[in-house]
DNA sequence: TAGATACCTTATAG
DNA sequence: ACTATAAGGTATC
């Protein structure tokens, strides 16, 4: 077992685990006591977090918890740099935040949930997430996640445990639909078994999306099936850095009608840039999951 | 090319 | 109890 602790206050801006992984924008990350969790009942205790990182070609269980102003970890192996990159320790939030608009929705967000970062999960797990999250609740994707893992995962031992890491593309592949439709996927069912082949047979590739501009890059995830650009735009902004992206989902759309009304050019693509442009431009994707997190737990103006 | 509709399943509202 | 509605949309026509 290593172990080791990260100052919160070494980081640029702080940080809050709970806010980071609780937000809806990773379906990655279990609190130990997996009840409270799936009930998302207020919380405000300091409990462990865990997902499974691969390092040196091996599955291992990752743990981390925040507590009196450390990031702690446990792992099997020196995780410290995992922690740093899938939570983005390294991003400056003040500098983030100095980019943001100056309007009373998105500051008082900021204020509100301070210190929540964006995650930089591993794409393959992304791209069916939020394959599987269209029309779902937060919640309820969790749950499907967690039967992903359950039932296609490779098992990992840890600290007496026995955990499961998520499934890789090929055993996906290899599932049925009516398999995927028995753990509650209803009709992403076939949508997940193809796209997962589509990256087991190397039709499409999500690393490739890197390599182009934000618009190219959003198209180019569209060939995946069950991928629109509203999912595209989740994969882009939640696991393969482009924070410029805005994922115009039924929060962030209500929340362009009441504020921002100019940015609704009727079509995805032109509102995308429009709201984006009125977010702060590089940095719009950070706003928008701070307005989704703060509007979707109650915030905002009730009708 | 823009617009309408079907789609699995479950939790919640009325 | 029972029905309608909506949930971080996409594919298809």
């Amino acid at each position: 077992m290593e172990r080791d602790h990260i100052d919160t206050e070494s980081l640029a801006g702080g940080f809050d685990l709970q806010s980071t992984v609780e937000s809806g924008q990773s379906y990655l990350w279990d609190r130990e006591d997996e009840q409270m969790y799936e009930s998302e009942r207020a919380y405000g205790g300091d409990a462990w977090y865990w997902t499974t990182i691969r390092d040196d070609g091996e599955q291992h269980v990752l743990r981390v918890r925040q507590r009196d102003g450390h990031i702690e970890w446990e792992s099997s192996v020196d995780a410290g740099s995992h922690v740093r990159r899938l939570l983005r320790l390294d991003d400056d939030l003040d500098e983030i935040r100095a980019t943001a608009p100056d309007r009373p929705v998105v500051q008082d967000a900021y204020d509100e949930y301070w210190g929540l970062r964006l995650v930089r999960d591993p794409p393959f797990p992304t791209l069916i997430s939020f394959i599987c999250s269209a029309q779902m609740r937060v919640a309820r994707i969790h749950g499907m996640q967690r039967a992903l893992r359950q039932q296609f995962g490779e098992a990992v031992t840890f600290d007496g445990s026995t955990y499961h890491a998520y499934p890789t593309p090929e055993r996906l592949a290899a599932a049925s639909e009516s398999e995927l439709r028995e753990l509650g996927l209803g009709y992403r069912a076939p949508y997940v078994q193809r796209s997962a082949q589509m990256v087991a047979d190397g039709e499409a590739s999500l690393g490739d999306a890197r390599e182009l501009a934000y618009e190219d890059a959003r198209e180019h995830l569209t060939q995946f099936v069950g991928v629109g650009q509203k999912v595209a735009d989740c994969i882009l902004l939640f696991s393969l850095d482009f924070l410029e992206a805005v994922p115009l989902d039924t929060w962030i759309r209500t929340t362009i009608e009441e504020y921002f009304p100019e940015a609704d050019r009727g079509n995805y693509d032109d509102t995308s840039r429009a709201i984006r442009e009125a977010l702060g431009g590089e940095y719009a994707g950070y706003a928008q999951t701070y307005v989704f997190h703060y509007l979707r737990s109650g915030n905002g103006e009730p009708e």
